[in-house]
DNA sequence: CTAAATGCAAACGCTTTGCTCGAAT
DNA sequence: ATTCGAGCAAAGCGTTTGCATTTAG
């Protein structure tokens, strides 16, 4: 509230982050939060939940509402900027739309993520709908996976395994 | 509450519907509401969501409480008789385990689900695990489509489409 | 200046749970 | 008889929304 934290005063302050970039391109509004939410995301680099993001957001400049991230990420995925990703436990996570398609190989013993593309599934995802009646329009892999017994899982890991990702 | 609609007293009533076998099999205690959502779940041949199960469940015998079809439901899961299955838009919806590994093309229209396996897709998906240094312990594949304009889409069916699918 | 974004708290939809009463073994 | 399930209503969790205030363009 006072002079340490200087709201949105000078606009020279950092340079614009990617996804603030193409907020403009779209013409929406910049707020303060934002451009600190777009920046969250846009540093991001695993698949970050609501949650996160805000905490993220607060550590950085402190003062969004949770509310407001939401708000904001509803925003980016009607734009085409963000992609909702539901990875079961209810919290919604999001990444970048323009990291391309890929999809997900879940630890099932520490929780990370990892992405991977692949043109044989593509080709067989398309195939299979075909094949069913369809033209394909979405699709969604996730693998879970576990490290071949090299050492034993120290920790099962159970709720919110979240954060680390990639 | 009254004699019309006779809550559990002759247990010859009906023939036990495979869940019922599959819940004595393991020693689960069988009330009425039990028996009467083993039924609901052993005839349906879709992928209900719990609400489904609930009203079903009424229009047999009328009187379960939608946190008994919680409650059992999860039971079910626990036990390896049901699977959740996560389909998007909040609610779960469970099939029978036995119905073997199979995945999913879900009508994007209508909301259909059609369900499918193919070897060639384990395979692969076994290949991609090792790829990335993983043993495969679970997968997940869903396929979205749109039947290819044959017809105008009558009904683009925003909430619930639920109900008929298989 | 005007339309739109924020914050806050209340509302929401699905699911779980605490507690008491009733039923299954 | 004893243990476990059922019912009900309240609580929980992630997410959305109404409303008054602030802000971007």
């Amino acid at each position: 509230m006072d002079s340490r934290t200087r709201p949105r005063a000078t606009p020279a302050e950092s340079p614009p982050s990617r996804i603030e970039r193409l907020c403009i391109e779209r013409g929406l509004k910049m707020t303060g939060q934002r451009r600190l939410i777009a920046r969250v995301l846009s540093d991001a680099e695993d698949h970050p939940d609501v949650e996160d993001v805000y905490r993220r957001a607060l550590a950085l400049d402190s003062k969004v509402s949770i509310a407001t991230v939401y708000r904001t990420v509803r925003l980016l995925e009607e734009n085409g900027i963000l992609e909702k990703r539901d990875f079961g436990g209810g919290r919604a996570r999001y990444d970048l739309a323009d990291r391309g398609h890929h999809h997900h190989l879940i630890d099932v013993d520490s929780g990370r993520v990892i992405e991977f593309a692949d043109e044989e599934f593509e080709a067989l995802a398309r195939r299979l709908a075909t094949r069913l009646g369809f033209d394909l329009v979405g699709q969604r892999l996730e693998l879970f996976g576990r490290r071949p017994a090299a050492e034993p899982p120290r920790a099962p890991a159970r709720r919110r395994p979240s954060g680390t990702g990639t």
